[in-house]
DNA sequence: TTGGTTTATAAACAGTGTTCAGTATGTTTG
DNA sequence: CAAACATACTGAACACTGTTTATAAACCAA
C-alpha cells in the first residue's frame, strides 16, 4: 500500500513549505519589503526562483503566509496583557502594546495592517482575513466588558472597538510613515502618548 | 545681454517638469501605483526615459510633485468646508472631508498619507513637509476655535487635532487597505460612519 | 565658422515576478 | 529487473523595472 510514502512526501512537502516562510520571514524582517524578492529567498533556502512556484501560487501567498506568522507573534506578545483583570486597564494595555509591537516590528506591522500586497491573496475567499477577524474580536471582547463594569454606556461594541482601533491605528499608521514629520523628532512620540492620555481620559469621562 | 533667450529657456525647463508632472499624475491617478514606471511616463510625452533624469533626481522626486499635486487638490476640495462659522460643524465638516477625499481619490490619498515613497525625498530637508504642517495648522485652528467657543476644555490644541486626526485617518487607512474585510460589504462604511458619529458625540459630551 | 554648452537618447546594467520546456530522480507496474 | 509513469527541480527565457553613461544632435556665443 506504501502509505508511509504518501505521508513521508506529503511531510516532506511540509517541510519545504515552511523552509520557504522561515527564509522569507527572516529576509523580511532583516531587509525590508523591498529587499524581499523570490530570488533572494531562493538562494536562502539554496533552490532554484521556479521552485518557491511549486509551493506558492505568486509572491503575494508567500506574503500572506508572513502576514500569518506575524498576527501569530502579535498574538502571544498580546497574551499577556489580557490577564490584566480591570477591563478598562486591559484595554489601555492593548492599546499600548499595539503601537509599541508596531514601532518594535516595523515590518510585521507593514504586512498586517497597511501594504496591501497579501490582502488581494484574501479578496476572493470564504473565510475572510480570519487574523483580522480574532483581533478585532479581542478588541470587541474588552470594550464589551467595559460596558458590564459600567465604565462605558452600552452601545455597539462593533462601533465603540472600530473608533478605538482607529485612533490607535491611526497615529501609529502616521508615525510609521513618516506622517508626522511636521513636529520635531523628540515631539513625535511624546505626542503620540499624550493623544493616547487623553483619548483613554476622554473615554472614560465622556463615553 | 540675451536675457530673454535666458529666461525662455527657463521657462521651457519649466515647462518640461510641468508635462513630466501632468503625464505622471494622469498615469498614476489612471493605472495606479505599480503602472506608474519612469518608462510609461516617458512614453506618455513622447520623449526618452532618461530625459526624465534631466529633470527629476529620481522617481521619488517624481512621485514627490504627485503628492504636492494631491495636497493642492485637497485644499481646494476643503475650501469650502472653512467657511462654516460654527466651530465644531466645521470640525465635523472636514473629517467627513478627509474620508470622502480619500474615497474619491485612493491613489492620491495613498501617495499624500500611506506610501512610503515620496517621504523619503523629504526626510533629509530644512522645510519639512510643508503640506503636512500646512494641513495640520489648518485642524489646529479648528480645534482651537471650538475651545475659544468653550465647547471643548482648553488643552494643548496639538495634542487635541493629533488625536483627531489620528481616529479619522485610521479607519479612512484602514478602509482603504481593505483591513475591515472581516466585516460583510455593506457593514464596512456604515461602521465607519457610526464610529465617527459616535467619536464626535464623545468629543462633545466629554472632552 | 569655430567652440562650448545644453538637451536628448540608445544602450546597457542589475534587478524584478513569472512561465515553461527539459531533466533527473523516485516510485510503481508488468 | 526493466519499462513506464510521476514527482521535484532547474536553466533559460520573457517582459518588465529604475538608473547610468557614452554619444550625438541641437542651440547659442565669440
Amino acid at each position: 500500500m506504501y502509505m508511509g510514502i504518501i505521508e513521508r512526501k506529503e511531510r516532506s512537502k511540509e517541510e519545504m513549505r515552511r523552509r520557504i516562510i522561515d527564509a522569507a520571514l527572516y529576509l523580511y524582517v532583516r531587509n525590508g519589503f523591498d529587499k524581499l524578492s523570490i530570488r533572494a529567498i531562493a538562494e536562502e533556502i539554496e533552490y532554484s526562483p521556479a521552485t518557491i512556484y511549486l509551493y506558492f501560487k505568486d509572491k503575494n501567498e508567500v506574503m500572506y503566509a508572513i502576514h500569518q506568522q506575524a498576527f501569530g507573534k502579535m498574538m502571544t506578545e498580546f497574551q499577556p496583557v489580557l490577564f490584566i483583570s480591570d477591563p478598562f486597564e486591559r484595554l489601555v494595555a492593548m492599546g499600548k502594546k499595539y503601537t509599541q509591537f508596531a514601532v518594535e516590528n516595523p515590518e510585521l506591522f507593514d504586512i498586517m495592517f497597511i501594504i496591501t500586497a497579501p490582502m488581494e491573496t484574501l479578496a476572493c475567499r470564504e473565510d475572510i482575513w480570519a487574523e483580522g477577524r480574532l483581533s478585532f474580536s479581542m478588541l470587541v471582547q474588552v470594550v464589551d466588558a467595559c460596558m458590564n463594569a459600567g465604565i462605558f454606556l452600552r452601545r455597539d461594541p462593533d462601533v465603540v472597538a472600530m473608533m478605538v482601533w482607529s485612533t490607535i491605528h491611526g497615529y501609529t499608521a502616521l508615525f510609521l510613515r513618516n506622517r508626522l514629520h511636521m513636529f520635531p523628532d523628540d515631539r513625535r512620540k511624546a505626542l503620540m502618548d499624550e493623544a493616547f492620555d487623553l483619548f483613554c481620559h476622554t473615554l472614560r469621562h465622556g463615553l
